[in-house]
DNA sequence: AAACCTTATCGTATATTTACGATAAGCGAT
DNA sequence: ATCGCTTATCGTAAATATACGATAAGGTTT
């Protein structure tokens, strides 16, 4: 974009389109649902079940950590990841209610 | 991007992207919002009520076109747009469907 | 410490998104 | 037909996003 126009929306506005937007990427949804069949799982797991490249899966994992989606915990020389609840309850109810609310008259 | 990878996800992970994708920005649920305030909205009034130059706003409503949450009527020398609420549905129930699945084990 | 494994970051290329002014395209009224 | 109004599209600039190889950074093991 050319110039970030941010303050010119509400903060509901920016965080609904925060949420949405790591969401927006086939890849970061994939990475989620193995995150959440497996519950706990190390970064090199997810590279693995993922069709792209060690350093695409690091940059989306970012992503999803930039929001607070996913958590990412040192394991020796290892990295453990896993879905943080409390946040995407959080985002999915916000999500929900703003789409009931405008389906909802 | 580089390349475009989608053939690598399955459909149901590029369908909810896609969804997330039109409701990242927030000039879009911006609009989405205004749509559901007056049920059927003139372009033009749409353009007044945002903090966006004509053109800009024009772009966003395209992008909410192309996944078919709003559609547009000619009407006369205007535009009357509307919230397509299936559609909307839809994306509402599967977006939720998915997060729970990740949320709940 | 050296070799090894794991993952983040850097550098880079390309595509896409966002934003805007200017213009075109379509309709209604004069 | 021309003028005025409305909205999409074009052209363009700048920012972001996506992808990957290469490298760095940090821990383990030997």
């Amino acid at each position: 974009m050319a110039i970030s126009k941010t303050e010119k929306f509400t903060k509901t506005e920016n965080k609904i389109s925060d949420w949405a937007k790591a969401l927006s990427h086939p890849a970061r949804i994939k990475i989620l649902k193995i995150l959440a069949q497996k519950n706990l799982c190390m970064c090199g797991d997810i590279v693995d079940l993922m069709p792209l490249a060690q350093a695409t899966v690091s940059q989306h994992l970012k992503e999803l950590k930039r929001v607070g989606f996913i958590k990412g915990e040192i394991e020796g020389p290892k990295i453990c990841y896993c879905l943080d609840y409390s946040v995407l309850n959080e985002a999915k109810n916000k999500i929900n209610e703003f789409l009931n609310s405008i389906i909802i008259q």
